[in-house]
RNA sequence: GUGCCUGUAGCUUAAUGGCAGAGCACUGGACUGUGGAUCCAGAUGUUGCGGGUUCGAGCCCCGUCAGGCACCCCA
C-alpha cells in the first residue's frame, strides 16, 4: 500500500460488480417511473449557490454543500439534491410546458457530511415529481411511483413501510396548542421523538420552550395513530393510496416531519420495517418552491430515493438478481497449433452474425481458456484447433449443459443462437 | 463540524511488548484438446501512513488518513 492515491473521502468507486447493481436499481426505477407516465430529464450537475440558498435550509446548504468560487469568482455548488433545480428549470419554461408536469431523474448529488453506512459524499438519487396537480390524489400517485418501484425490485409490504404525515395538519394541530410561534423548533423536537430518551427528550422540550402542559398534549399528539383521520387531505390520501393497491404500505407517523423546509403539506418517508436502515425515500409537496425560484405558483410534489440504502436493502433481503459483469456468449479459444488469424476470423464471422464474442488473447492451455469462460458466466466456447480446421468445421462446447457439438463453419451461427434460447 | 471504536496478504482474520501465521482466493502441477471437485506444491505483507516510548512495538503514546457507531443533518 505504498504511494497509492486514495479515493476522495466519501466518493465510490463503482466496479463492474456494483456498476450491475446501480444499473439494476436504475433499470427498476426507470420502468416504475415509466409505468406511470413519467418523462425521464436531468439538470446541470453545477448549480449557483443562489438557487439553494432561498429555500433548501440553512444546514443543507451553508455546512453541507460543495461550494467553490469558478474563475470568474461566482459562487458555484456541486448540487446536493435536485428540486430547486427542477423548480428553476419548469420556472424557465412556465408557459409552454403542458401540465401536469410529470418528470423523472437519476443522477449524481454532492454533500459534504461525514460518511457512514448508506450516507456517502457523492452518491445517486432518484428524484420523481408531479407538478401542476394540487390534488391528494396526486400525493398518493407519488406514493403508488415508490411503492411500485419496491415490488419490481421484490420488497414487499412485510419488509418495508411507507409512512406520511401532512405539515398542515401538523401545523393546525401546533396552533391548537399555542406552539405555532416556534414551529421551526417544535418540528424538530418532535422529530427526535424517537431518538431521545424520555426524559432527555422531555428536557429538551423545556429547553425549546414548551410549557408541561403543551408537553402533554404534544406526547397525546404523536402516540395517535388515528391522528390522521382528523385531516381530510390525509383521508383521501389514504383513499386514494388504497384504490391504487398500496395500503399495505402506507403507515401513518405524526412524528415524520422531514427537514426540507420548502414542504407544505403530504411529507412521505421509506424505511425497512425492522428500522435497521436510515430513511430510504423522503418526499413531499412543496406548493410554493416554484414560485419561491421566481416563476408563477405551481403546486408541485415529489420524492427523493438515494441509491446506497435501497441498495443495502436490497442486498439484505437478497432482491438482487444473480447477475454476471460479462455480456459475452461465446468465448472463441486459441490454439497454439493454429494460426491466431483463423481465432480472430471465426469470432467475427460470429459476430457478424448477431453475437456477442470474446476472444481468448493467447495460446494458454484449453482448460485455463475453459476456466475463464467458467468463472465469467460465459455460456458457450468455440474450439476451431486443428482438428476443426481440417474439416472445415466448429466444436461449440455448452459450459452449462457440459455438452459439446462439432458443426459444419456455416451452421455454427445457427446451432448458437438456438442454443442461447434453451437458458440454463 | 463534535465524541467514541476500528485499521494485519486481494478477501476474512490469528498473534500475554519477544521469529508476522491460517483459511478462502491466486499461480503452477497431477491432467500440454476440455471448466466448477479432489490432491500436491508455490508466491504474497514497509501490520493504513508519519513520529515517539522501549534492549525490542502489529500490540503502548501522539499525530494523520480512511472506515464504522452516536450526534448534526439527510437520500
Amino acid at each position: 500500500m505504498k504511494n497509492k492515491i486514495q479515493a476522495v473521502k466519501g466518493a465510490r468507486d463503482f466496479y463492474p460488480e456494483q456498476m450491475l447493481l446501480r444499473n439494476w436499481l436504475y433499470a427498476n426505477m426507470r420502468s416504475a417511473a415509466q409505468a406511470f407516465g413519467y418523462q425521464e430529464y436531468d439538470g446541470p450537475f453545477l448549480e449557483t449557490l443562489e438557487l439553494y440558498a432561498a429555500k433548501s435550509g440553512d444546514e443543507l446548504v451553508k455546512e453541507q454543500s460543495f461550494v467553490f468560487n469558478d474563475r470568474g469568482g461566482e459562487k458555484v455548488t456541486l448540487r446536493p439534491e435536485l428540486t430547486p433545480s427542477l423548480a428553476r428549470m419548469v420556472a424557465a419554461r412556465q408557459r409552454q410546458l403542458p401540465r401536469p408536469i410529470r418528470w423523472w431523474s437519476f443522477g449524481p448529488f454532492w454533500r459534504y457530511e461525514r460518511p457512514q453506512k448508506g450516507r456517502s459524499r457523492e452518491f445517486f438519487q432518484w428524484n420523481v415529481d408531479l407538478l401542476g396537480v394540487e390534488s391528494p390524489a396526486a400525493d398518493a400517485e407519488l406514493a403508488a411511483v415508490a411503492v411500485t418501484f419496491f415490488q419490481m425490485v421484490g420488497l414487499t409490504a412485510s419488509e418495508i413501510k411507507l409512512q406520511f404525515n401532512d405539515r398542515r395538519l401538523m401545523d393546525e394541530q401546533l396552533a391548537t396548542l399555542g406552539l405555532a410561534a416556534n414551529k421551526t423548533a417544535v418540528f424538530r423536537l418532535i422529530d427526535r421523538r424517537g431518538k431521545l430518551g424520555a426524559t432527555a427528550w422531555e428536557q429538551y422540550a423545556g429547553e425549546v420552550g414548551v410549557t408541561p402542559e403543551q408537553l402533554n398534549g404534544l406526547k397525546a399528539l404523536l402516540a395517535n395513530a388515528d391522528l390522521w383521520r382528523q385531516s381530510e387531505g390525509c383521508q383521501a390520501f389514504v383513499e386514494a393510496g388504497q384504490a391504487l393497491g398500496i395500503g399495505p404500505f402506507l403507515e401513518f407517523d405524526p412524528t415524520v416531519i422531514r427537514g426540507l423546509d420548502y414542504y407544505t403539506g403530504i411529507v412521505l418517508e421509506a424505511r425497512d420495517r425492522e428500522s435497521e436502515f436510515r430513511a430510504i425515500l423522503g418526499g413531499g409537496r412543496y406548493d410554493d418552491l416554484v414560485g419561491d425560484v421566481g416563476g408563477d405558483r405551481l403546486p408541485g410534489m415529489g420524492f427523493a430515493m438515494g441509491d446506497v440504502v435501497i441498495g443495502l436493502v436490497a442486498q439484505k433481503y437478497q432482491k438482487v438478481p444473480p447477475l454476471r459483469p460479462s455480456p459475452t456468449q461465446v468465448l472463441v479459444a486459441q490454439f497454439d497449433q493454429i494460426s491466431p488469424a483463423e481465432a480472430l476470423r471465426l469470432a467475427a464471422q460470429l459476430r457478424a452474425g448477431g453475437l456477442r464474442v470474446e476472444w481468448y488473447p493467447e495460446t494458454a492451455k484449453l482448460d485455463r481458456q475453459l476456466k475463464y469462460a467458467d468463472v465469467n458466466g460465459i455460456r458457450f466456447a468455440a474450439l476451431l484447433g486443428p482438428d476443426e480446421l481440417a474439416q472445415g468445421c466448429v466444436t461449440i462446447k455448452d459450459l452449462a449443459a457440459r455438452t459439446q457439438t462439432t458443426y459444419a463453419r456455416a451452421a455454427v451461427v445457427d446451432a448458437l443462437r438456438q442454443g442461447l434460447e434453451s437458458q440454463m
